[in-house]
RNA sequence: GCGGGCGUGGCGGAAUGGUAGACGCUGCGGACUUAAAAUCCGUUGACCGUAAAGGUCGUGGGGGUUCAAGUCCCCCCGCCCGCACCA
């Protein structure tokens, strides 16, 4: 019984016996409570990598443990579908992006099946599959009805030599990323989901999400960007004449600082810009120079502040003063209302501009402990009274701002009101390899939805790569169809969904993969849904978590499910990083090539940073689990580093994690032939030492669990090496090294499943693991009857006292001031306090 | 610029305000071996002492609160991440 541990057959062994048991189907049962795990799911670019490997990993250790401690847990797995990469294989090995991605999707899986995970299969499906995206065509629809889709003109990225648009992504330093042509800003129609109307529900909400890590809440909640303030109109004069009565509206976060403004300006694009500007050729040279400043959004934000003076004046509100018109590239059409009034005092963008045009600068929000202040060249911005203000004079900022929203509204001027800086979701793109919009554009009845039993609209097969732009508009046939209403010939929608329109609903999909008639049964989704426990990158910290909360109340609003809030615990994984290696000429190295390499010196070896194929620094999950198995890479990847921190990926470590596998394997072949049988009772009474391993045992048990239940992963794995040194030392073949043996396969098997399995096996059992429970805690065998106490003297300490756990203080300080360490730390000194604290310290002070 | 996080041995990392460095890796010494690998045992923060005990210093730097600070408060330094003219 003593043979190797055969990594290869025994993984596999097991995961046939998971799979012919259906081990991880799962169905609604009323009886049990239903615990949703679910990792992001993968797009199909080619084959898994480290980041997959710690993803999932996680994922299953929470799965299955919630398995042994009684719920009934869901953990489905789907493929991210579509997507821009599959289209530029398409152009790049002339293969379909349909054939590349079920190719790449039946290698994953078959990866993925190798990572021992506790998947139920059968819930599987790819967004591209038309089954999956006839629901979402079906639930845009219904947006469209609800008015929380609708179209607008709207600005994109456009190459004009691949006369494609661009994502952002794919925009590098101003230019077309394969073209290198520079990007063009164009506008065309587009549709948009409503999110802004949502946005209060969306940050509100945020709240309850206490199981969400605060660092993504306040990404998204700045994201969201509430500001209250006032919303205000200034009359503009015109210098000729009394006849041009138009108002310019503004938006201030700030009102209390009004009696501070010495200017107004307005976004270059706003409409009155171009009425008061007119064709003038300064106004136009004005625009091309705000346009010539870069175009990263750093580049944009630290340049300088130009304005254009349109010599219109306009009336303060509240002054009758009158103050000059500028246009400004520091303001933005998008926010707000697109204009606002300056007070160079009191922000430094204002005065920064101030400064630059020579206009006047009046503080009027004044600090207690400057009572002369006077601004230059930078604004105050901090709290203070309020002077040179009429009726706010000795206000502070916070009762000024009410005073004058209130003044404002008096006077029939403005209204407090609130801005948001998320803007609507843009889901139009000009793409073949995504979810078509279903939507029929007709010249006599214009914008016609899709009658739903023409759904699912699908993809043409028959598409050209080689032409520039989107295929399904170059498509002979395809855009050409009948308009629903009146018969005519009409053309199709060519724009398809923004790939995170898939993403944003798969969470509920998962819970009635197979439904035909809807996109998921009402109290299917009640049973499953909210997502409990949901892990993924940070990199998704906005936009795909919120476009996933702002669906799910969307679908709440259309009536298909009464969820709020589709994932009630976040865990955010930190990045895999590798040391990067560089040959004499510089060029990268791959990891493995360094490992053969004989003769090592001319290699540069450097940071470890994340991994990427540039650098090179990339190891290949699969090479990691046919070398040392999947076990031994769930293991390493769960031991070194806390999972939301990156963790570096080395040779000694999968090592380390490989000998460890071997070595418990390899304890319990030793041990079993003389261990008591399985199913043994256990006896009346216990050594000494006996009592000692179950203390140990059933303590780490505790510790385990309250690490798993925290992602403290890294400490389980150092609670499981404690155990099995524990176990490596007792020497006796009873009971209680029986015990113990079964609760340490029962905590290894979240992390190490199929080595758990074989082992639990060799103990005897005739049952599966992944059927049996997790380790029941004993509690009375977690108290002791003796404690042991550290004795500091002035805070140091000196000594260290063991007790009977009855012992009262006197004897506690009697013991303690008897040390003979604790003497001669008090020679020369008296004793002026004794401060015992139970269960932690006892400090003597003297003096 | 704003927001968030981090800084502990040679390394990854542990420490509800209560014996800093759990656990692992590396290194060193030893056992087994003809030898090596594997495995097992011991040791591994620095310094003083060393037969054994002890002692001093130590959690980026400086102050503070406390009987007691890696942990709490104030100031500073360094690194990482997110947002970026949001009025």
């Amino acid at each position: 019984m003593n043979e190797r541990y055969n990594i290869k057959e025994t993984e596999e062994k097991w995961r046939n016996i998971w799979e012919k048991h259906k081990s991880f189907a799962v169905t609604e049962q009323s009886d049990k409570e239903k615990y949703y795990v679910l990792e992001m799911f993968p797009y199909p670019s080619g084959r898994i990598h480290v980041g997959h490997v710690r993803n999932y990993t996680l994922g299953d250790v929470v799965a299955r443990y919630k398995n042994a401690k009684g719920f009934n847990v869901i953990h489905p797995m789907g493929w991210d579908a579509f997507g821009l990469p599959a289209e530029n294989a398409a152009i790049e090995n002339k293969q379909h992006p349909n054939k590349w991605t079920h190719e790449n999707i039946n290698i994953m899986r078959k990866q993925l099946k190798t990572m021992g995970l506790s998947i139920d299969w059968s819930r599987e499906f790819a967004t591209c599959d038309p089954e999956y995206y006839r629901h979402e065509q079906k639930m845009f629809l219904d947006f469209l009805d609800r008015g929380i889709a609708y179209r607008k003109e709207s600005v994109v990225n456009w190459d004009p030599v691949d006369n494609t648009v661009l994502a952002n992504e794919q925009v590098i330093d101003g230019k077309g990323w394969r073209t290198n042509a520079p990007v063009e800003r164009r506008t065309l129609n587009q549709w948009f989901l409503k999110i802004t109307d949502y946005a209060d529900d969306l940050l509100k909400s945020l709240e309850k999400l206490d199981h969400w890590p605060e660092k993504v809440r306040i990404m998204q909640e700045n994201w969201i960007g509430k500001s209250k303030g006032l919303q205000f109109k200034w009359d503009i004069i015109s210098p000729n004449s009394q006849e041009n009565n138009e108002q310019i509206e503004v938006f201030t976060t700030r009102p209390d600082t009004l009696f501070g403004a010495s200017f107004l300006a307005l976004a270059p694009d706003h409409p009155i810009s171009k009425k008061l500007a007119g064709d003038k050729k300064e106004f136009q040279d004005f625009l091309q120079e705000c346009q010539s400043v870069g175009t990263s959004e750093e580049a944009i934000a630290q340049a300088d502040k130009l304005g254009f003076d349109t010599g219109y004046k306009a009336t303060h509100p509240l002054l009758g003063r009158e103050v000059p018109i500028y246009i400004a590239n520091f303001i933005l059409m998008d926010y707000g209302t697109g204009a606002i009034f300056g007070v160079p005092a009191h922000d430094q963008r204002d005065c920064d501009f101030a400064n630059k045009y020579h206009l006047p600068i009046l503080p009027v929000v004044i600090p207690e402990d400057m009572p002369d202040l006077t601004v230059t060249t930078e604004a105050y911005t901090g709290s203070g009274k309020l002077a040179n203000s009429e009726f706010m004079n000795g206000m502070d900022v916070k009762n000024a701002i009410e005073a004058c929203i209130q003044k404002c509204e008096e006077i029939d001027n403005g209204f407090g009101t609130i801005q948001y800086r998320l803007r609507d979701w843009g889901i139009s793109r000009q793409r073949y390899w995504g979810c078509p919009i279903p939507i029929i554009y007709c010249d006599s009845c214009g914008v016609v939805p899709v009658p739903e039993d023409q759904l699912p609209v699908t993809l043409p097969e028959d598409v050209n790569f080689n032409e520039s732009g989107n295929p399904l508009e170059h498509h002979p046939t395809w855009k050409n169809c009948k308009c629903p209403s009146c018969g005519k010939n009409a053309t199709r929608e060519t724009d398809t969904f923004d790939t995170f329109f898939e993403s944003s609903w798969y969470q509920f999909r998962y819970c009635d993969p197979h439904n035909k008639t809807e996109p998921v049964a009402k109290d299917k989704a009640a049973y499953w849904m909210p997502v409990n426990q949901y892990i993924g990158g940070v990199e998704h910290a906005v936009l795909h978590l919120l476009y996933a909360r702002f669906f799910t109340k969307a679908m709440k609003t259309c009536g298909y499910i009464d969820c709020d809030e589709p994932f009630l615990g976040l865990f955010t994984q930190g990045m895999v990083t590798h040391e990067t290696y560089q040959d004499s000429n510089d060029n990268w190295v791959f990891p493995s090539d360094y490992d053969a390499m004989k003769d090592k010196s001319a290699v540069k070896v450097g940071s470890s940073v994340k991994m990427s194929k540039s650098k090179k620094n990339v190891i290949d999950p699969q090479d990691i689990i046919d070398t040392y198995g999947a076990d031994a890479a769930r293991l390493f990847i769960l031991s070194d580093s806390p999972p939301e921190r990156d963790l570096e990926w080395t040779e000694k470590g999968i090592e380390g994690a490989w000998k460890f596998i071997n070595k418990l394997h390899r304890t319990i072949s030793q041990l079993q032939p003389n261990l008591p049988e399985y199913g043994s009772t256990a006896p009346e009474s216990f050594t000494d030492t006996a009592k000692e391993l179950r203390k140990t045992s059933h303590k780490i048990t505790k510790n385990i669990s309250e690490n798993i239940e925290n992602f403290h992963l890294n400490k389980a794995v150092a609670h499981i090496h404690e155990l099995s040194n524990t176990i490596s030392s007792y020497k006796n073949n009873d009971w209680a090294l029986r015990e113990s043996l079964e609760i340490l396969i029962k905590l290894i098997n979240p992390i190490m499943p199929h080595l758990a399995e074989e082992l639990w096996s060799m103990l005897g059992a005739t049952t599966l693991l992944t059927e049996e429970s997790w380790p029941e805690i004993n509690k009375s065998l977690l108290t002791s009857n003796t404690f042991t106490i550290g004795v500091q003297v002035n805070g140091k300490v000196r000594a260290s006292i063991t007790l009977a756990t009855n012992a009262n203080q006197e004897l506690v300080e009697k013991t303690a001031l008897s040390e003979p360490n604790v003497q001669r730390a008090m020679e020369g000194k008296s004793l002026r306090k004794f401060i015992y604290i139970p269960g932690k310290i006892v400090n003597v002070v003297a003096k």
